[in-house]
RNA sequence: GCGCGGGUAGUCUAGUGGUAGGACAACGCCCUUCCGAGGCGUUAGCCCGGGUUCAAAUCCCGGCCCGCGCACCA
């Protein structure tokens, strides 16, 4: 195990779930620091991406009736038709397997699938032969009710909690567009293998936004505060760019202006919560990469000790969801848009002469009206409609055409949705993996952990110089102080203080103050900074103030005190 | 899912069939005027199940978990 690892376990960062039974794979517990940790970037992450945009947070069911996904494709495009070898035992997605052996675009069903492979004959790779196809549903399925009840999934992704509440959304935004919804939670997938211990998770954490646009508008007016940051990038054929925002967008490698904000916003937050900017950069899906929702798809990816690992999604689902769903459960799920001035145009209409349609239709007269109403008029002397599959004649007798000037003041529109879509887990461990550090404090190695300090589980340890009552009284004292002025605050009197200071250093708390001699003659403390061992002193009365604007900045405390140690 | 290698205290590790040992950590007491000091003491372990054997941490079988490679990762 790397020494991170052993390091986060044994310190109480997180560890494996259900490990006194045994355990399993893809699940993780996240123990007091972790937990802390994670809450930290989440509220970090509430603040760039709900506070300061123009968006509001929701909540939505992690268990989810099947419709859901029948219209959002995770059912048909999850559900893979796999193939085993008897043999070797390899698993071939179908599909892929017959288009690339055979030639063949075979349907994803099993039934399709096993006719393909007992009318050719087909063989895997090893010459062994398949087992039945049978599906794999990377999806967790349940049963909402008693008995047979109905069937449900975990949701694989927050989103579709989202565009399913679509019409109450846009309606809370008064159909202004553009906006934004953000949802944080757990998602599922049920992988078939995971590995690589936190960063594939069957269980995992996803803060995710649907910022909802114009399709023609892809801009976004915060754009300027972006646009001369400099960001490594890697487009989908492999080129590599060193780039501003700017620059990006003008030559055409970001293909829009709200990717290139997203982006430039993406990387803000994540460096703010710890990330090495030295250990990040943005990669552009290749065309055979990307989900089957997606028509751009930009990742942030954080270096670690397994490689480069996708940390944030920063996809274009265009009007995929909307409109599926739309189709799916009957809903208009577009908005109107008002243009600036109403429109005047001149057009031919087609005027149904009711009372004779009526007789010569009958049934069929008012889906045949319907139909008429919609289309455009031509001067001719009938039209065809397709009624049911039924081609119906209409002839001229049946309708007049009139030419009417209408005011047109505005337009129904499906917006398209932008989604930056982040892994909590795998930025949480990101953060921790670029945090780690080693030095050496008067000869001997340490390990410190250099969290950010606003994202530091304990931001202050509170340490009696020595085991005696009255320093240990004082210590809890001022330990009290500090909690209730909102400071997560520990009290440790447990060994040397060079072994506390190191305790604490490990799991990255930014500062101690300690309790000594000279705080019975003049009510002073010391603060000790965890990245420098530096220390100050400092009267009761200033500590809280201090503490306070040291946690939230990145000064140092020589502007709060004299350094007295080095 | 397949193949290879692993699983001994909180962590790391010794232990090739005969009473499971150490280091660090943790906890208590002593000592102690600022960076893993020292002394004394304490807690704590053979992944699970089956088999072979008088006797299994050790040998065999199955499972679970971990690592690596292949496959998978919407």
């Amino acid at each position: 195990m790397s020494e991170i690892m052993e390091t986060l376990i044994r310190r109480g960062f997180l560890w494996q779930s259900f490990e006194i039974y045994g355990g399993m794979a893809g699940f993780i517990d996240y123990g007091p620091l972790g937990n802390g940790l994670r809450r930290r970037i989440e509220d970090l992450w509430r603040e760039f991406f709900v506070v300061n945009e123009r968006a509001v947070e929701i909540d939505t069911p992690t268990v989810c009736v099947e419709d859901i996904f029948i219209a959002s494709g995770h059912a048909t495009s999850f559900t893979d038709v796999a193939i085993e070898c008897k043999k070797c035992g390899r698993v071939f997605r179908a599909d892929h397997y017959i288009k690339e052996k055979l030639g063949i675009e075979a349907d994803e069903t099993i039934e399709s699938v096993k006719e393909i492979v007992e009318s050719f004959d087909l063989k895997c790779e090893c010459g062994g032969e398949f087992d039945e196809p049978k599906p794999f549903n990377l999806m967790f399925e349940t049963k909402i009710g008693p008995g047979k009840g109905k069937k449900g999934y975990l949701r694989p992704e927050t989103a579709q909690g989202i565009f399913i509440a679509f019409k109450r959304l846009a309606d809370y935004f008064r159909d202004r567009l553009p906006f934004g919804v953000a949802q944080i939670g757990r998602a599922y997938r049920n992988e078939i293998s995971p590995r690589q211990g936190v960063i594939r998770l069957r269980e995992f954490n996803q803060a995710e936004l649907e910022f909802f646009v114009h399709p023609k508008e892809k801009t976004h007016p915060g754009f300027d505060t972006y646009a001369n940051d400099r960001v490594r990038l890697v487009d989908k054929n492999g080129n590599e760019y060193d780039l501003t925002l700017k620059e990006a967008v003008e030559k055409g490698v970001i293909i829009n202006q709200i990717l290139a904000y997203f982006i430039g916003k993406t990387r803000r937050f994540l460096l703010k919560a710890g990330i090495d900017d030295a250990r990040l950069r943005f990669r552009q899906h290749r065309d055979d990469e990307r989900a089957h929702y997606a028509s751009d798809c930009w990742d942030a990816e954080a270096f670690t000790s397994y490689g480069w690992i996708e940390v944030v999604g920063i996809a274009d689902r265009g009007d995929y969801d909307l409109s599926s769903h739309s189709r799916f459960s009957g809903e208009d799920l577009s908005i109107f848009v008002p243009f600036s001035e109403p429109v005047k145009v001149r057009r031919k209409k087609i005027i149904p002469k009711m009372n004779k349609i009526g007789p010569a239709f009958r049934q069929k007269a008012k889906k045949v009206v319907e139909m008429l109403s919609s289309i455009e008029a031509k001067d001719a002397d009938y039209v065809e409609l397709d009624i049911d599959g039924e081609k119906v004649r209409v002839d001229r007798e049946f309708f007049d055409i009139q030419e009417v000037e209408e005011e047109i003041h505005g337009e129904k529109v499906v917006p398209h949705v932008i989604e930056p879509s982040f892994g909590l887990d795998r930025i949480t461990f990101a953060v921790l993996e670029h945090s780690f550090d080693k030095d050496i404090v008067d000869g001997e190695e340490r390990r410190v952990l250099r969290l950010k300090r606003w994202v530091a589980p304990v931001q202050v340890a509170v340490l009696p110089l020595l085991s005696k009552g009255d320093f240990e009284a004082k210590a809890k004292e001022i330990t009290v102080m500090l909690k209730a002025a909102g400071i997560f605050t520990e009290y440790d009197d447990s060994g040397s203080i060079g072994r506390r200071y190191r305790r604490f250093d490990e799991i990255g708390t930014p500062f101690c103050v300690t309790v000594d001699h000279q705080t019975f003659e003049d009510n002073t403390v010391t603060i000790r900074d965890r990245d420098t061992t530096r220390q100050i002193r400092i009267g009761l009365d200033e500590l809280i103030p201090a503490l306070k604007e040291l946690l939230s900045t990145e000064k140092d405390i020589s502007e709060f005190g004299v350094i007295f140690k080095e």
